[in-house]
DNA sequence: TATTCGATGTAGACATTGTCGACATCGATG
DNA sequence: CATCGATGTCGACAATGTCTACATCGAATA
């Protein structure tokens, strides 16, 4: 049974290629989480979890057509799949109602 | 160094520690967990996951005082520290940027 | 033309988190 | 005394997060 939940980065993932519409290459959606998230990682680490998320069905992929084809390798476009959003819009209900009330109390004075 | 993120399962816990104010015991946990997020988990589950979260300084718990103390093991109460409550804020608002804009692409017709 | 650089992607290893089931304690009940 | 219910603990293993090599190939440059 595969797992029924997405991860953190996983989602943050997803949601920045969602982001980026139809800009969604892997080096740009490195830049969409540090700018939007200041979140960090490397290019592996990035490969790895979008490789894990296509065997889930949660994004796919094309090579990008028509394109200047600068590198060794054809540069990837990355989509989000019927079953990433509906994934994606589960997590948040769920965390929107674990929020929900606690937003003054987080923000007030600490410990 | 020790990681600089909350889990996915990390974050919904101590969530639902903060809505349970001084109710927060593993079981009501379990409850909590199970009602706002529909998300169910084994006992092993739980405490693994609080155990970790308090070596990491996200959380502390002391035996209930003067309690009816009906099992052969002390009753645990549960409560975030600062820096818990700190790194939920952080990891809220990385993901309020990231769905930013999204939700009614979201919301729409999917795929 | 040989070297280096930049934009890509791949592979393998390992750390962290998520997940359980089995085991243990002890008062209350049958 | 055998069970049950409310608690917790342990050890094993699966899933996710993370990095550092390594590899390719056109362009810029030495």
């Amino acid at each position: 049974m595969p797992p029924r939940y997405l991860g953190e980065f996983e989602q943050m993932v997803l949601l920045s290629i969602l982001q980026l519409r139809d800009q969604a290459y892997a080096l740009s959606i490195l830049a969409e989480l540090d700018q939007r998230a200041s979140r960090s990682a490397s290019r592996g680490t990035l490969y790895k979890t979008l490789e894990r998320l296509e065997t889930k069905g949660f994004l796919r992929w094309s090579a990008e057509e028509g394109a200047p084809e600068r590198g060794g390798h054809p540069r990837r476009r990355f989509t989000v799949t019927g079953r990433g959003v509906a994934a994606l819009r589960e997590s948040r209900d769920a965390f929107r109602n674990l929020w929900e009330g606690l937003d003054g109390l987080v923000e007030g004075s600490g410990e």
